[in-house]
DNA sequence: GCCTATAAATGGAACGTTCCAATAAATCAA
DNA sequence: TTGATTTATTGGAACGTTCCATTTATAGGC
């Protein structure tokens, strides 16, 4: 049964008595193929224990069947959704997807990048690595492979672009925000090497700006974008002589903790200091409070994505349309009004 | 530049003016060329814009320097800690392992093995999905591939098996509780389909046994491991006509769950009934109340599964130890003492 | 200057497929 | 029957590498 030696389509072809030729037309479902014939080389090819060599075939065929897709933080369940979206319609298209992790690191996402590309994969999908140089996909294009970016893009730029309206997202919950009588905001969390930094900030300035709060009321604390960059955020903004009301955050990892913070210092979230977050990813329903954020569907992003690519390696072309995807604010607990603000209605008419 | 067809080791040579074997061997490192002629290689690889086949010199080599990961549920960060663990190590070993999701479905998991094993990997690292069949991995075993489980096993298999002290883990979380004062305990969560249900589920009742409670107070109920299934359990649980006071969770999922169906009923976790989760997630860290888990450590599990991996190879061989890792209760806020234990040495004695 | 030893480079076969052109067998029209 | 047509099957070349056995160039010993 375990032959030492791996088995061939030789292998197979003298078992069932029948050419090489025959195997290969059989193992690519041919229907040239008598049904007999075609049963007899299946049963053959279970006898030896035969598994197929898709490096071998790759030699001759022109595409391989195999998709890369490039990730830039696995363990960030908001990417790791995003992946689970595109394997998703690529399963139903017979392509198996590798995924592989650069863990924000663009030395490790040129290795991975390379890795891929000796492999003979059809196509990239990638959500590029922080930091990631200009230069780093000049290779890939010029061998002509297809590439989309997923959430991410780089500054400057040809490849296809999959991402959410990170602008709109974050003036959507930044006027919600001043709707609800705040008047000194604050954007958490975040950097400017990051291309979606820019588009999230750049929305929270319109907001602010188009519904009359002074450029000096729209602060801003730069940090990580994690739990622990939220908690640093919360304290330099609260340490202010003049401190903000409401925060947008970058993510919602930056929203937790800077809720945590709050908490740690005795406030309350939503009631005490307005939190809003990006991304709405699963946890922030179960939150304590509830986490206000704006939902990107990253799954269905990623499910874009993967058709986006199906459709270039089709046509075997290397441009496609960028993608904006849809955003929803998903409003829960975590911004209450502005405590100076709902006291005053009560007293005289003010200024809205 | 971008050469439509793509380049071989032939248009190097011919641009450097050398064979194809020193281009080969230029490629493979090898110390028998001449620096000179090295150098003027590899600028010829620049200038043409090559990109090595991996799937031609595997026809040619022994082994191929891929290895897979197959994750039955890579959005649960518990997973995704794992890989990233594994990666870790591969790449230190100038390995590319490359990741693929079964969303916990073993027919999407045959798929993927099926497509690895064609891709030539040198070897598999898998946690098997929920279901999978005694037979799944036959064909691999007699292929010779070397193959190890991590966090799972399969109820009756050869292939190694690295995955935490689940037995212990639960002893010890039970003990917790029952030390707490708790004299009436259940076990949330999962179900026995599951190895790990079972091995958990063990340590609840031999430590129950141990410390003196009656099999008829030591519950169980089963349920998703998922926080939907922590609400459910909770409820379940409590609508009883002799209600527990503190549960072990079969994941911090469930424990989740739990304290959130807690709060809505008005109780506090920690304080009204006691919880303790197992896995020991980030997110368990910055719960409220903070959540007492069994650590397992998953991303040193995959480290370790990826060494044993990379010796599996090196030796040639199919076989090796399980590894069974340490586990580490963190004690949190998530379980005070039994309401009635505590009042119990202030009062008088009364019936538990 | 010749022979030998070492270093550097090379040609050819092999790896496991696919695909084309060619053959063999079966069917049909006359 | 014979040739034409269709249906099944097949051999051979090609894909891009590696590796072995050779060849060629360089150096060393006498």
């Amino acid at each position: 049964m375990a032959s030492r030696a791996k088995a061939t389509i030789f292998d197979i072809a003298r078992e069932a008595g029948v050419s090489k030729s025959t195997v290969s037309l059989v193992l690519q479902g041919s229907g040239l193929i008598r049904p007999e014939t075609a049963s007899k080389v299946r049963k053959a090819i279970e006898d030896v224990g035969y598994v197929y060599n898709r490096g071998a075939a790759n030699l001759r065929k022109a595409h391989s069947n195999v998709i890369g897709m490039v990730i830039n933080d696995l363990t960030n369940p908001f990417f790791a959704e995003l992946a689970v979206g595109m394997e998703r319609v690529f399963q139903s298209a017979g392509i198996v997807p590798f995924i592989a992790n650069t863990a924000e690191n663009p030395v490790r996402q040129e290795e991975v990048l390379k890795s891929l590309m000796e492999q003979g994969v059809a196509g990239l999908i990638v959500s590029p690595a922080r930091g990631t140089t200009p230069g780093a996909f000049r290779k890939i294009e010029t061998a002509g492979l297809p590439v989309v970016f997923a959430m991410r893009r780089l500054p400057e730029s040809r490849i296809p672009v999959i991402a959410p309206d990170n602008h709109r997202g974050a003036y959507l919950a930044t006027a919600h925000l001043i709707g609800k009588g705040h008047r000194r905001l604050v954007f958490f969390g975040g950097s400017s090497d990051l291309v979606v930094y820019h588009e999230r900030l750049g929305g929270f300035r319109e907001a602010c700006e188009t519904q009359g709060i002074a450029a000096r009321d729209a602060l801003v604390v730069e940090g990580e974008t994690s739990r622990r960059g939220g908690i640093a955020c919360l304290e330099t903004a609260l340490a202010m002589a003049e401190p903000p009301t409401a925060a947008l955050c970058f993510n919602d990892a930056v929203a937790f903790g800077a809720m945590l913070a709050l908490r740690k210092r005795g406030l309350e979230p939503g009631a005490d200091f307005a939190v809003v977050g990006f991304d709405d990813v699963a946890e922030a329903e179960h939150y304590m409070p509830a986490l206000t954020s704006v939902a990107v569907d990253s799954a269905g992003l990623g499910e874009r994505a993967a058709h986006v690519m199906l459709k270039m390696i089709q046509s075997r072309t290397t441009r496609a349309e960028d993608h904006i995807g849809a955003v929803n604010l998903v409003v829960r607990e975590s911004c209450g009004p502005d405590r100076r603000a709902r006291n005053r209605p009560a007293g005289s008419g003010d200024a809205a």
